[in-house]
DNA sequence: TTAATGATGGGCT
DNA sequence: GCCCATCATTAAA
Protein backbone atom coordinates (compact mmCIF):
# COMPACT_ATOMS: atom_id res chain seq x y z
CA UNK A 1 0.00 0.00 0.00
CA UNK A 2 1.08 3.45 -0.97
CA UNK A 3 1.98 6.04 1.52
CA UNK A 4 -0.03 9.44 1.22
CA UNK A 5 2.77 11.83 0.11
CA UNK A 6 3.28 15.72 1.27
CA UNK A 7 1.61 16.90 -2.02
CA UNK A 8 -1.71 15.36 -1.25
CA UNK A 9 -1.86 18.43 1.10
CA UNK A 10 -0.94 20.92 -1.24
CA UNK A 11 -4.50 21.67 -0.96
CA UNK A 12 -7.28 23.46 0.60
CA UNK A 13 -8.02 22.11 4.15
CA UNK A 14 -11.65 21.82 2.83
CA UNK A 15 -10.45 19.78 0.04
CA UNK A 16 -8.31 17.50 2.09
CA UNK A 17 -11.58 16.50 4.34
CA UNK A 18 -13.12 15.85 1.01
CA UNK A 19 -10.33 13.72 -0.20
CA UNK A 20 -9.38 12.25 2.63
CA UNK A 21 -12.89 9.87 2.45
CA UNK A 22 -12.00 6.52 1.24
CA UNK A 23 -8.28 6.80 2.11
CA UNK A 24 -6.99 4.29 4.99
CA UNK A 25 -5.02 4.91 8.45
CA UNK A 26 -3.34 2.16 9.79
CA UNK A 27 -1.80 1.24 12.86
CA UNK A 28 0.77 -1.07 14.31
CA UNK A 29 -1.22 -1.51 17.67
CA UNK A 30 0.97 -3.29 20.38
CA UNK A 31 -2.04 -5.92 20.34
CA UNK A 32 -1.51 -6.33 15.91
CA UNK A 33 -1.88 -4.11 13.09
CA UNK A 34 -5.38 -2.20 12.59
CA UNK A 35 -6.95 -0.82 9.34
CA UNK A 36 -9.57 1.28 8.55
CA UNK A 37 -11.39 3.19 5.75
CA UNK A 38 -11.99 6.99 6.67
CA UNK A 39 -15.62 7.82 5.70
CA UNK A 40 -16.57 10.92 7.99
CA UNK A 41 -14.43 14.14 8.21
CA UNK A 42 -15.16 17.57 9.74
CA UNK A 43 -12.60 20.60 8.47
CA UNK A 44 -11.56 23.28 10.94
CA UNK A 45 -9.93 26.17 9.71
CA UNK A 46 -7.94 29.54 11.26
CA UNK A 47 -10.53 32.06 11.84
CA UNK A 48 -12.97 29.54 12.63
CA UNK A 49 -14.89 30.15 16.28
CA UNK A 50 -14.95 26.07 16.72
CA UNK A 51 -11.35 25.33 15.51
CA UNK A 52 -8.95 24.62 19.13
CA UNK A 53 -6.37 26.87 17.07
CA UNK A 54 -8.98 30.08 16.91
CA UNK A 55 -7.61 31.47 20.32
CA UNK A 56 -3.79 30.76 19.41
CA UNK A 57 -1.32 28.66 20.62
CA UNK A 58 -1.65 26.61 23.17
CA UNK A 59 0.35 23.51 24.95
CA UNK A 60 -3.20 21.28 24.22
CA UNK A 61 -3.25 22.75 20.73
CA UNK A 62 0.79 22.83 19.50
CA UNK A 63 0.40 19.92 17.38
CA UNK A 64 -2.49 21.50 15.44
CA UNK A 65 0.09 24.15 14.52
CA UNK A 66 3.03 21.55 13.07
CA UNK A 67 3.53 20.72 9.64
CA UNK A 68 0.51 18.97 7.41
CA UNK A 69 0.47 15.11 8.12
CA UNK A 70 0.75 15.78 11.84
CA UNK A 71 -1.95 14.16 13.67
CA UNK A 72 -3.44 16.23 16.53
CA UNK A 73 -5.19 14.25 19.52
CA UNK A 74 -6.75 15.97 22.26
CA UNK A 75 -8.85 14.66 25.18
CA UNK A 76 -12.50 16.12 26.11
CA UNK A 77 -15.21 15.87 28.43
CA UNK A 78 -13.30 14.31 30.51
CA UNK A 79 -12.67 10.71 29.19
CA UNK A 80 -12.46 10.69 25.46
CA UNK A 81 -9.80 11.50 22.76
CA UNK A 82 -10.39 12.62 19.05
CA UNK A 83 -8.03 12.22 16.59
CA UNK A 84 -7.29 15.04 13.77
CA UNK A 85 -4.84 15.47 10.58
CA UNK A 86 -3.01 18.75 10.82
CA UNK A 87 -3.19 20.49 7.13
CA UNK A 88 -2.14 24.01 5.86
CA UNK A 89 1.90 24.85 6.09
CA UNK A 90 3.11 24.69 9.31
CA UNK A 91 2.09 27.49 11.91
CA UNK A 92 -1.11 28.01 10.35
CA UNK A 93 -3.30 26.05 12.90
CA UNK A 94 -6.10 24.12 10.36
CA UNK A 95 -6.63 20.48 10.64
CA UNK A 96 -9.54 17.43 10.03
CA UNK A 97 -11.12 16.11 12.73
CA UNK A 98 -11.68 11.97 11.64
CA UNK A 99 -15.49 11.31 13.11
CA UNK A 100 -16.31 7.91 12.01
CA UNK A 101 -14.01 4.42 9.83
CA UNK A 102 -15.18 1.35 8.52
CA UNK A 103 -13.22 -1.91 9.65
CA UNK A 104 -10.87 -2.92 6.93
CA UNK A 105 -8.78 -4.93 9.16
CA UNK A 106 -8.04 -5.73 13.11
CA UNK A 107 -11.59 -5.81 13.30
CA UNK A 108 -11.54 -8.38 16.75
CA UNK A 109 -8.96 -6.06 18.29
CA UNK A 110 -10.98 -3.16 17.90
CA UNK A 111 -14.05 -5.19 19.25
CA UNK A 112 -11.94 -6.08 22.51
CA UNK A 113 -10.42 -2.52 22.59
CA UNK A 114 -14.93 -1.75 22.82
CA UNK A 115 -15.68 -4.94 24.64
CA UNK A 116 -17.54 -6.63 22.28
CA UNK A 117 -20.38 -4.29 21.29
CA UNK A 118 -22.90 -3.88 18.49
CA UNK A 119 -20.92 -3.43 15.85
CA UNK A 120 -23.10 -0.91 14.22
CA UNK A 121 -21.95 1.04 16.99
CA UNK A 122 -17.95 -0.15 17.13
CA UNK A 123 -16.78 2.88 15.31
CA UNK A 124 -19.24 5.55 14.36
CA UNK A 125 -17.77 8.55 16.03
CA UNK A 126 -14.94 10.19 16.96
CA UNK A 127 -14.28 8.82 20.27
CA UNK A 128 -15.37 5.30 19.24
CA UNK A 129 -12.84 5.82 16.57
CA UNK A 130 -9.92 6.46 18.86
CA UNK A 131 -11.39 3.86 21.56
CA UNK A 132 -11.21 1.04 19.12
CA UNK A 133 -7.90 1.82 17.63
CA UNK A 134 -6.66 2.19 21.45
CA UNK A 135 -5.19 5.93 20.49
CA UNK A 136 -4.06 8.47 22.86
CA UNK A 137 -2.75 11.59 23.82
CA UNK A 138 0.63 9.34 23.24
CA UNK A 139 0.01 9.50 19.74
CA UNK A 140 -0.47 12.96 19.27
CA UNK A 141 2.28 14.96 17.15
CA UNK A 142 3.53 11.68 14.98
CA UNK A 143 4.11 11.90 11.41
CA UNK A 144 1.59 10.10 9.66
CA UNK A 145 3.50 10.33 6.31
CA UNK A 146 6.35 8.59 7.85
CA UNK A 147 6.56 5.04 6.08
CA UNK A 148 8.26 3.50 8.94
CA UNK A 149 5.78 4.95 11.38
CA UNK A 150 3.30 2.97 13.57
CA UNK A 151 0.71 5.22 12.48
CA UNK A 152 0.04 6.14 8.96
CA UNK A 153 -1.97 7.28 5.77
CA UNK A 154 -2.30 5.43 2.76
CA UNK A 155 -3.74 5.24 -0.36
CA UNK A 156 -6.67 2.87 -0.82
CA UNK A 157 -7.46 2.52 -4.14
CA UNK A 158 -11.04 3.13 -3.28
CA UNK A 159 -13.19 5.16 -6.30
CA UNK A 160 -15.87 6.81 -4.03
CA UNK A 161 -18.91 5.32 -6.09
CA UNK A 162 -21.33 7.23 -3.40
CA UNK A 163 -21.44 10.95 -3.86
CA UNK A 164 -20.00 12.49 -0.56
CA UNK A 165 -22.56 14.50 1.39
CA UNK A 166 -22.33 17.37 3.46
CA UNK A 167 -23.40 18.78 6.43
CA UNK A 168 -22.94 21.36 9.40
CA UNK A 169 -20.46 20.12 11.89
CA UNK A 170 -21.65 18.47 15.02
CA UNK A 171 -21.51 19.26 18.77
CA UNK A 172 -19.91 22.68 18.26
CA UNK A 173 -22.25 26.13 19.48
CA UNK A 174 -19.92 28.19 17.00
CA UNK A 175 -19.54 28.70 13.61
CA UNK A 176 -22.79 26.00 13.53
CA UNK A 177 -23.46 27.45 9.66
CA UNK A 178 -20.04 26.33 7.93
CA UNK A 179 -21.11 23.03 6.24
CA UNK A 180 -17.87 21.04 7.06
CA UNK A 181 -18.94 17.66 7.69
CA UNK A 182 -18.06 14.93 4.83
CA UNK A 183 -18.92 11.79 5.01
CA UNK A 184 -19.99 9.06 2.38
C1' DT B 1 -38.50 5.99 17.49
C1' DT B 2 -36.45 10.32 19.63
C1' DA B 3 -35.13 13.06 23.76
C1' DA B 4 -32.92 13.87 28.15
C1' DT B 5 -29.13 13.00 31.31
C1' DG B 6 -24.96 11.47 34.04
C1' DA B 7 -20.15 10.41 33.69
C1' DT B 8 -15.72 12.86 34.32
C1' DG B 9 -11.64 16.01 34.11
C1' DG B 10 -8.45 19.37 31.48
C1' DG B 11 -8.36 24.08 30.03
C1' DC B 12 -9.55 28.65 30.12
C1' DT B 13 -11.82 33.22 32.21
C1' DG C 1 -16.98 28.10 37.72
C1' DC C 2 -18.10 27.11 33.17
C1' DC C 3 -17.22 25.11 28.78
C1' DC C 4 -16.25 21.26 26.00
C1' DA C 5 -15.15 18.87 18.01
C1' DT C 6 -18.68 12.73 23.24
C1' DC C 7 -20.81 8.31 24.56
C1' DA C 8 -23.99 5.08 26.73
C1' DT C 9 -27.90 4.61 29.26
C1' DT C 10 -32.42 5.71 30.63
C1' DA C 11 -36.93 7.76 29.95
C1' DA C 12 -40.61 9.20 27.14
C1' DA C 13 -43.69 9.01 23.23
Amino acid sequence: MKILNSEFFNKSTIDIARELLGKYIVFNSLNGEIIGEIIETEAYLKDDPASHSYLGKTKRNSAMFEKAGTSYVYFTYGMYYCFNIVTNVLGVGEAVLIRAIKPVSGIEIMKKNRGFIDEKKLVNGPAKFTMAFGLDKGHNGLNLLNPLGKLRLVESGIKLKREIKTSERIGISKGKEKMWRFWI
